[in-house]
DNA sequence: CTTGTAACGCACTAGTTAGTTACTTAATTG
DNA sequence: CAATTAAGTAACTAACTAGTGCGTTACAAG
């Protein structure tokens, strides 16, 4: 009788818990909760007793397999820098003229953020805590000199066509090229109010889009039509 | 006898409580510990107690002038925005040409961002929630619409004279000048690690600056050199 | 089948935390 | 100077919150 009651009893219904016991899968569906409600809360809002719920696991195993909420975050921070550095790495750029091969790196970017808001907030919490879970982490910063290095080819390239002028420094245009994009969607709940205007309306996004490759082929000295 | 024990148990030394009584002094206390705690630890992890503490405040004088923690956090916000508004208002950008009244104003955005980074992480609290505690905010629309009337302004003269070219939209152009000093600052300690470069040592600053001003001025088709 | 191991869950604790109650003390005003 | 108002305080509360103790259950190996 009260084994009926403990179904009864369960609270989430957006995941399914598996029949057998799958401590992979159980893991999976922690990050994934966590992520959200790291995202959606920053680290100091998130509960973790939200996060075991909605993964539709008990909080004890959130401390089994992460240690403690800290830890748990670093790992869903690691794992989105990951994401989306891998994703960055399949886009093939090589087989592109240099100025076709920053558009589509731009536009990436752009509709990365867009597709992954979570990503946004999820750095700006890392960012709110000095960037204390990042520090350490090899893996971080091997993903990201392919990431540097990737610009960096397709500068090179443009430099020795001589369709892009010489001495851009990679690092900065990287920073620029996530700056525009970034800026634009996370603030864009106070710059819907500031400026007065829709942020996420569909045209208004395209508009925003144009305008950073716009911005971008201009600074690297290309023809922009 | 145990008034002088009330006396040793003061915790915070950081600033001195007036000893008449001074409603606007301790207001102004009190908003001054709590842009620091709401800067340092986001909405949800600042805590009303630490803020009472610092400001050498007694907590329910919080609740008696601010009614509750978001609305302190309101008041903080909209501050925060009317200071950086003004700031800018006073940059008296009018006897400049054009180009050099960008550059200023480039320079301007960047120097406060550095120079008052709680603006930074205030701003971002208020997108983690939505950026509901601006809304119907009108005094933000009245000191906003003067910001970008000041850019819109800039862009004018500067198409009359030949040098900028035209079509450009003032509020992205707004938004890019933001974005290229904001994100670099505000994604200081994840960037130090990333691209592991020192983002704060004083000649990448400048560095920075530097590609920042060459950016917006490519961006308005204006003479780099 | 039995036994060891890892997955899993309940119920609790110790410490917080936003907000409040009930009071004292200083300034203001008629 | 009495009385009203406003500034200020300490102690409290009810709800929460990260983390745990301890026990149960599934599963794989022998």
């Amino acid at each position: 009788m009260w084994k009926s009651d403990a179904n009864t009893k369960r609270k989430s219904m957006s995941k399914v818990k598996p029949k057998t016991r799958d401590a992979d899968a159980t893991k999976a569906r922690i990050l994934a909760a966590a992520k959200q409600e790291f995202a959606e809360n920053g680290l100091g809002g998130a509960r973790v007793d939200v996060i075991a719920d909605s993964a539709n696991a008990n909080k004890r195993m959130i401390y089994h397999y992460f240690g403690n909420k800290e830890e748990l975050f670093r790992t869903v921070l690691v794992n989105a820098y990951v994401d989306i550095r891998t994703a960055e790495q399949a886009l093939d750029l090589d087989h592109l003229s240099p100025r076709e091969a920053l558009k589509k790196l731009v536009t990436f970017t752009w509709t990365y953020y867009l597709e992954n808001p979570e990503f946004l907030t999820l750095v700006n919490s890392a960012n709110l805590h000095k960037g204390r879970h990042l520090r350490d982490s090899d893996e971080i910063i091997q993903v990201s000199r392919q990431y540097v290095g990737l610009v960096g080819k397709i500068l090179q390239r443009g430099m020795d066509d001589g369709v892009f002028r010489r001495g851009i420094d990679p690092v900065q245009l990287n920073i620029t090229i996530a700056a525009i994009g970034y800026y634009y969607l996370t603030n864009r709940f106070t710059g819907s109010v500031l400026f007065e205007r829709e942020f996420m309306a569909p045209e208004r996004l395209n508009e925003r889009l144009e305008f950073n490759i716009e911005t971008i082929l201009r600074l690297v000295g290309a023809e922009v039509g």
